[in-house]
DNA sequence: ATTATTGTATTAAGCACTTGTTACAATAGC
DNA sequence: GCTATTGTAACAAGTGCTTAATACAATAAT
């Protein structure tokens, strides 16, 4: 998997983003151990506490939790999970429909440039 | 209009999107001159050192240019503003693609959940 | 001709992010 | 018990973004 990271935005949240992403995709499923914070660092060549700052704020949203020295693991509330999932889905609905209309497009325009590119998407 | 910035990526980067919708969406039109650095920062809330980097930008692209002391006008060339509207509409279903694919929705999910959003928004 | 407005440049300061480095405490594994 | 691994903390340094303040040259407006 790729720790595709640009230079617009900070680091740690471009993390964060990828973490989440890997837990409600389930890469990471739920119970698993998270890799170690050096490991992570180490793989998305980062430093470690740039790694560290990500995890601290994917624990706030209870995603995952650590134990003292035996890691971190991603938490077993699959409905956590699921409703974060849905969550990010309808955010990415939105966001693309409100970009749209900025741009001027209809929403018939919208539904047909859609089903176009789901039929070359085949 | 609203210059709504958040405080995750380079003012002057939002800036650019901003003014660059502006334009590809016709409130600013071709050949129209626009308001002065001082004033659009001014009404933006930011540093003209800010507003200024961000028409370094748009002029890099053609979409605006500068007339030495008369201030700045959006470009003549409206097929170019009309192919970087399309460019952006492309970009903005890629990713929306990219995402919910991501997030593990299937084709035909995805139309569903469009052709549901295009109902509601009615 | 004078004045105001334009884009542009410079400098200093503050801020958040990132890295590199080192260190510590807790505990799983042996 | 010893060792390695864990999360965590701290510090200095560098970088880019942003602001504030000031200034200058060109020219439109008067």
């Amino acid at each position: 998997m790729a720790w595709t990271l640009d230079s617009d935005r900070p680091i740690y949240l471009q993390l964060v983003e990828i973490i989440q992403m890997r837990i409600v995709s389930g890469i990471y499923k739920a119970g698993d151990r998270l890799p170690s914070v050096r490991e992570l660092a180490t793989e998305a060549g980062v430093n470690p506490n740039t790694m560290q700052k990500a995890f601290a704020e994917l624990e706030r949203s209870g995603l995952i939790f650590t134990q003292r020295t035996s890691g971190r693991t991603v938490t077993e509330n699959t409905e956590l999970i699921f409703s974060i999932r849905e969550s990010l889905a309808r955010e990415q609905l939105m966001q693309f429909f409100s970009k749209m209309k900025e741009l001027g497009y209809e929403q018939t325009e919208i539904t047909a440039l859609i089903n176009q590119a789901a039929e070359e998407g085949k």
